[in-house]
DNA sequence: CTAGTGATTCCCT
DNA sequence: GGGAATCACTAGC
């Protein structure tokens, strides 16, 4: 069996270039996630960079902690975490090795699996909601804690792989302002996506939520 | 379509 | 203790 050409795997020297080179050439990548039901594969339509300590933005700007972890170590690998009490995000860290810079999954198209992911996904009202925005991309895949840390690189069988796809050329590519990144970490326009892709996710600016009850 | 709000847990200060 | 790289749901236009 020989690999279709845009199902051959992204080798780690992919990642271990600096992030804001990263994450454009992600757009129209395919995510694949193997489950015992089958391949879950999703062609990636919106990202955002996070560039290590110097990024207000960052989970790694003050330094290194338990969960940050994965951020610091060595490209292609899977940085997930949890987030407002209910969701899991997931991150592919890049390079290089200690500047922890990582690149969000923020959208996609599901090109295989649709089933399988309208089974997490029960709240979609349409196949184009299964993975817009980075918490249903996450659900969709079933990523969880358990996938921190994964190598999308491994030659041996992984839980996730991320294969060549067919990159999407530099006219159809937009940049904007990060979704939810507050003070100076959102004036970078370290977000891309696909042009006038339908799985992009709404942009939200950045609202700092009053606590209910008190004034 | 936009705007507002509750949900719910973990992390870090 | 405060807030978080979000989502689902509702109301209103």
């Amino acid at each position: 069996m020989i690999a279709p050409p845009d199902r051959i795997p992204l080798p780690r020297k992919f990642f271990d270039r600096p992030v804001l080179e990263v994450a454009p050439d992600l757009l129209g990548r395919l995510l694949v996630r193997s489950t015992p039901d089958g391949p879950i594969t999703v062609r990636l339509t919106e990202v955002e960079a996070y560039d290590g300590p110097n990024d207000p933005g960052s989970h790694a700007y003050r330094g290194r902690t338990p969960r940050n972890e994965v951020m610091f170590g060595p490209p292609g690998h899977v940085y997930v975490y949890f987030t407002y009490g209910m969701w899991f995000c997931m991150n592919l860290v890049c390079g290089p090795e200690g500047r922890a810079s990582a690149v969000l999954l923020r959208a996609g198209e599901v090109v295989e699996g649709a089933d399988l992911a309208r089974e997490r996904r029960a709240a979609a009202r349409n196949d184009r909601e299964l993975a817009k925005g980075p918490a249903r991309l996450a659900t969709a895949l079933g990523i969880d804690r358990a996938l921190n840390g994964t190598d999308v690189c491994a030659t041996a069988a992984t839980p996730l792989r991320i294969l060549t796809g067919t990159p999407v050329v530099a006219g159809r590519v937009r940049s904007g302002p990060r979704t939810g990144v507050s003070g100076d970490g959102g004036v970078h326009p370290w977000r891309y996506w696909i042009d006038d892709d339908p799985t992009v996710s709404p942009y939200r600016a950045h609202v700092p939520r009053r606590r209910s009850g008190s004034s």
